[in-house]
DNA sequence: GTCTATAAATAGATAGAC
DNA sequence: GTCTATCTATTTATAGAC
């Protein structure tokens, strides 16, 4: 009695392994229990199960920004939440996130179109709270778009690293990440 | 006349818009403008491909972090020299580092041994210069997990930023790249 | 060095029995 | 809801003519 979470969740982690083109109907059955032909009793294609994974993620992502956004709370404790935010997706849904980073462009047609306008909304509104930071000089008069960036960079790689963090527990994770962000190594 | 260096190039950038698997031996052809069995005079399989562009890149980044390693300069010195190497790579191979991020876990035997041993020295080496770093009280006394992490975050997905940087010249984003990643944002 | 033709394997997806 | 069987298209790669 398959159900369509189950295929999605063991997709995620296949796809995560062997990308989305090199994951074939057939091993993601088998990995289930069933044949192939019996997967699309509960998905129309395999273009669905990438889109409702990468797209559930996207709107995660960018409904918590708005909500930080609209906040009366200075822009480093926006940043703070923001950072906690990616911390917390990336210890619950690892490899949902590493579609989201990396087999995005094998959307097609409005999937894809959403995903970008989701993406770029996202970027927006981070890129406004580093602005804002920077016009109280809670940050310092950096390139917002090289902040913009490294933030980002650094973020979007939290699921790769999570798991091999060790002894860190997740509170401490995100009070020294946000240290490392915000204030510098050295 | 096709050569080998310009089905390389070619590759490169075709397997970053398209993922490895996602391109065809046929695409990559016609966009050479040959048919796609006039490849194989060239390079004996598209495994093959793959082989050569992520391990000659892994070579590269192995054998300057082992000459940083080896001066006699601090370990801050020698960050900003890891960065700065990182910045040129992602300004002449952005194609080509695409595929060492993300396309690396399609190669197979020895060439996928190859590559997670260089990876691996890479990752020891810069730990051992954060390690010191933190004994001459050069660096703050945070986990080292993250700092590598964060650091490698960041400098990785270079490739993917550098061309949207704007007016930015590339010796000022080495000076202000190095700012953020040691000094902080706020 | 490039071509046409083709081999052999595998892909996503559907029809229809149970 | 799962199965077997199958359709149609596409894949990497090779053989052999020019």
């Amino acid at each position: 009695m398959t159900n369509k979470n189950e295929i999605l969740k063991v997709a995620a982690q296949l796809i995560r392994e062997k990308g989305y083109v090199g994951l074939s109907m057939r091993d993601l059955a088998k990995a289930i229990g069933v044949r192939a032909s019996s997967l699309y009793n509960h998905i129309p294609s395999k273009q669905a199960i990438l889109n409702e994974i990468i797209l559930h993620l996207a709107e995660e992502f960018t409904s918590q920004i708005k909500n930080v956004a609209t906040e009366q709370i200075s822009s480093l404790t926006k940043l703070e939440q923001i950072i906690e935010h990616h911390v917390d997706l990336s210890l619950h849904s690892p490899n949902q996130l590493a579609l989201l980073n990396n087999e995005w462009m094998h959307l097609e047609g409005q999937a894809l179109v959403n995903f970008k306008t989701k993406r770029n909304q996202y970027e927006e509104s981070l890129r406004q709270i580093i602005n804002a930071g920077k016009s109280t000089k809670e940050l310092k008069p950096l390139h917002t778009e090289l902040v913009l960036f490294s933030m980002l960079s650094t973020l979007r790689n939290l699921n790769l690293w999570i798991k091999k963090r060790g002894s860190i527990p997740s509170k401490q994770l995100k009070k020294e990440l946000s240290q490392v962000l915000l204030s510098g190594i050295a």
